[in-house]
Parts: structure tokens; C-alpha cells; sequence
DNA sequence: CGCAACGTTCCACGATGCGGAATGCTGACT
DNA sequence: AGTCAGCATTCCGCATCGTGGAACGTTGCG
């Protein structure tokens, strides 16, 4: 299952079953990986070898598996890459605006928080590192959708499903989808108590990514909406700054287009 | 390269691709990524296909590679689980001796630390949760060789490599075997200012996984050698009460014995 | 404008991973 | 203790899936 289905089977059926242990408690025995997957356990078992080799898993006694030491290590080097390019941007953020910001990235139908920097009021918004959430209901999230074809988006969204976070919350896909080309054509997403209520959130992408996106979230009465349009430019900039600063390392395109693919 | 070859070449060969990105500082193109494996580029390039596809690696414009944001979220999640469960256990030793403790994982020829409790002095240890050390010059990492045949033991250090971190490391792969049996007799190993001048540290094995091992470390003033003898039972006892929770989950072994294998 | 380097696509070959069936464990029930 | 059931594990012949050399496109440099 997972977003699957790329080309290399062994390794879509690996990470089908790491992402199978990721949500199992701990301790998965290997007849629980075999039929979550609905692989045969034989091939389970290979896989499962095979990665335990690597470290992607863990074998603990009694036969069971857990999310490998690699991973720790692997994680905590992606996001540290990625949280250290990106921090001094974010801060800036904060300097000039106040409220926490975040980095996110499309992780599959979720969007995953990458880096963070906590705002300077005592109220703030408090979001781990690596936590994963849905698309539909954060400012992060829609602004990543309003990248994707319109197909694409409905895809993500329907695969994900769209829980009411509060009462906000829009459920319905088509009603999201119809907000996807303003968002787009203005070039950045509000969320307005969608997933927290009395949370307001406004989100840019980053134009380098294609799917990354920063965003600063407080409390409605510090980010009232009519400084909305004051504030996404100070965020566009920033996006910009940082996207620079992404593909800066090699040469990188020059092409205008937003849409890379 | 890597740890590798355990049986599924197409997952081995990717497990290879995305430690090369791990140290490569960022935005890394195809073609060294073809070099450093020793790779064709066309193999390379269906590879990260399906990595990017599943989330593993993430493709900046400009044609050059990442490591993904599922790596990202996996990290978090594969260290949370650890770390909500060992971190009652770490502060119950703080409690109980005031310095810092860690739990640290055997990932193939280094140690990760998994989970960390700061001590109570002002003066303390820092170790970031998912840093890579070396075995041979570390507390954890020379009681986890203990628990090796000696023949994977003298492996993975002759992998790793042994360099002098201090005037005090052991460097000579054979006069550090030679110190194993005795750790592993006495069921904890000392690190004597070895990783790192003026601190000692303190190891037990977590008899449960075989390839976990947690510490106490702190300033040599404050853990004088003729202490050890005191303290390492009291490392013990968390050691086993940590690999009772751990193999707790599912029904698991109930034999007494400190060695499962 | 032409060239060179690099990324990408194609395709026929065969090694590689597949999975059904047989075997070996382990722990539970009587 | 003995038996049994449910697992995990090993085996092996088959076909699939991945492989990588070669051809093609593209990008950016001289």
C-alpha cells in the first residue's frame, strides 16, 4: 500500500512494511507485517532480513520488529541538513513578524514539519519537529496542494481523507479544491482555526522545492486577517531567501516556472 | 559498500545510496552519487526514481538529491518510541547518581544514542540524541562489543576504524579485545577519559536487545573509579527493568536469563 | 552556434528475488 | 510429560524484476 508503486518493487514493499512497523506500536511479530501487507511471510521474512541487516529494523527478542537504529540517524540527519539551512530564515521570520514559524515539506499525503522556531510571545504555537499532519486543514498543506495539478491534489486528499479538525475545517474536497487557484494565484494560503481553532496560520511556498513551504502560526488576535496582505510578501521574501539558499549549492534552474515537473 | 550484501541487492544498493547522501553536505547530483557507489547511472538513476517516489529522497531543482522528508518523520518516530519508554528508566539513574545518562543503540560499526536525560549539574554532559560514535572509545560501545562473538567484534572495529580521540584511547584493536572478556564478565565496561579528556563514563548491556546499551557519564571528579563497583549494579537493575519493559509489549520471553540468543 | 557532460529512456538478458510447500520451533493446553 | 497448533524459518524451481550497456535528449559552457 503506502504512495507506492515506483518502479522498484522490493524497495516499495520495504518501505511498505517500515511504514506498517512506524505505526504498530512496538514489537510487530512477523505475522502481523505479513498480513498488514498482504505479502507472503516467506517474503516478509526475506525483506525483513534484509533490512535488518541495514538497520532499518530492529529484531527484538521474542521475534518481534521495531524501526531500526539507521533511521534515528538517518532522520535525525535530514532534518538537522535541512532545520540548519533553513533556522536563520525562519528567525528572521520571527524577528520581524513574532510568531513561530515553521519549515514543512510534502511527505507522501501528509506534510511533514522539518524545522521550527518558536515565536517570542509566551502563547505560541508549539509544533514538533517531525510531526506528520494532513493537507486539507493547514495553511502548509494547501499551499503545497496549490502547487500539484488539480488531479493530483483530489488524489492526495481523497487518499488521506479529510477529518474535521474543528468546526472550520473543510471537509469537503471539492470546496477545497476551489480555493487551490486563488491560493495559487496570490501566491499564499491561509488557515483560519482549520486545525486548531483560534489558530490562524499563513503559509508560502518555497518557490525552489515544489514542495516545501514555510509558514507562521498564532493566535487570531495577533495575525488579524487584514494584516494578512501585509505579511505574505515579508513571507514570499523569506521563501525566496531560502529557496536561494537550497539550490545554491549547484548551479540550479533559472527557468521562471513555478511548476518544475 | 556500507554495512551491505544481505540479500535483497536492490535494497542493499539504495541503503548504500542514502548513506552516501548522509555525508554528501547537500543537493548531491547523480553522477557522484554513481561514483561513490560504483554504480552505472542508469542503475542509479531508476534507484533514486523509486526512492524519490516513496519519499526516501527528496529531488531539488537543479537535478540533485536529498535526503527525503520520510526520513524525517520516520527518525522522529523511531526515536520517540524508544525515547518515551527508556526515558523514565535514564531519569530514574539521574536521579539516583545525578549525572547524565543515555541509551544508545549498536548501528551497524557505531553507536547512535537513542535517548538522553540530562544530570543535575550545571557541568554536564551533551550528547545530541542521534549522533553516530565510534565503538572503540566509548563506554556503550565497548560493552556492546562485549556482547559480539569476538570475531564480529574485531570486524566492525577494523571497519570503523580506531582513531585516538585522547591520549587515552585504545587504538590497538587487539589490546581493546583483549579488555572484552573482562566487560563482559563483570557485565559493564568504563570509559576512562577515552572519548573524551577528564570524563568518565559508566556501561551496562540492556539485557533484553542484544544490541542495547545505556550509560551514566560525567566528570571524573565526580565519578571516581572506586565508585564504579557501587554504581554499576544500580545501572544494572535500570538496565533490566528497561529490558523488561521493552520485550513487555507482546507476550515475549520470560526466561531469566541474561542472554535470550 | 557547436560541443561536451550529464541525465534520461530503452530494451534484451539473466541474475535476483519470489512465494508455495516442507520443516523446525515454541509455547499453550490437557 | 505429551500433544498440538500456530508461528517462524528454510528450501528450491520458476519467472519476474531489476540490470546496465547503448542510444537519445537536454542543459549549460566555451
Amino acid at each position: 500500500m503506502a504512495v507506492s508503486d515506483t518502479g522498484v518493487q522490493s524497495l516499495d514493499r520495504a518501505t511498505g512494511l517500515l511504514e506498517i512497523l512506524a505505526e504498530a506500536p512496538a514489537g510487530t511479530p512477523l505475522s502481523v507485517l505479513a498480513a498488514a501487507s498482504g505479502l507472503p511471510p516467506s517474503t516478509v521474512h526475506r525483506l525483513l532480513g534484509a533490512m535488518v541487516g541495514q538497520g532499518w529494523v530492529r529484531r527484538l527478542p521474542g521475534r518481534t520488529y521495531a524501526l531500526g537504529p539507521r533511521l534515528i540517524h538517518l532522520g535525525e540527519r535530514a532534518s538537522r541538513t535541512l532545520g540548519a539551512l533553513a533556522r536563520p530564515h525562519l528567525a528572521r521570520l520571527v524577528d520581524e513578524i513574532g510568531e513561530t514559524a515553521n519549515l514543512a515539506l510534502l511527505d507522501g499525503d501528509r506534510v511533514v514539519y522539518a524545522a521550527q522556531v518558536p515565536g517570542r510571545h509566551a502563547m505560541r504555537m508549539f509544533t514538533e519537529v517531525g510531526r506528520r499532519v494532513r493537507l486539507h486543514s493547514t495553511g502548509v498543506g494547501k499551499v503545497l496542494l496549490a502547487q500539484l495539478p488539480p488531479e493530483d491534489a483530489r488524489a492526495l486528499l481523497l487518499h488521506a481523507g479529510m477529518p474535521a479538525r474543528t468546526p472550520r475545517t473543510v471537509t469537503d474536497v471539492d470546496r477545497l479544491l476551489a480555493e487551490l487557484p486563488t491560493i495559487r494565484a496570490q501566491g499564499y494560503a491561509v488557515d483560519d482555526g482549520e486545525q486548531e481553532t483560534g489558530v490562524r496560520c499563513l503559509a508560502v511556498p518555497v518557490p525552489a522545492g515544489g514542495d516545501a513551504a514555510l509558514s507562521v502560526s498564532g493566535p487570531e488576535g495577533r495575525l488579524p486577517v487584514d494584516a494578512v496582505p501585509r505579511l505574505a510578501p515579508v513571507l514570499q521574501a523569506v521563501a525566496a531567501a531560502l529557496a536561494a539558499e537550497l539550490t545554491g549549492g549547484s548551479p540550479a534552474i533559472s527557468s521562471p516556472g513555478p511548476r518544475p515537473e
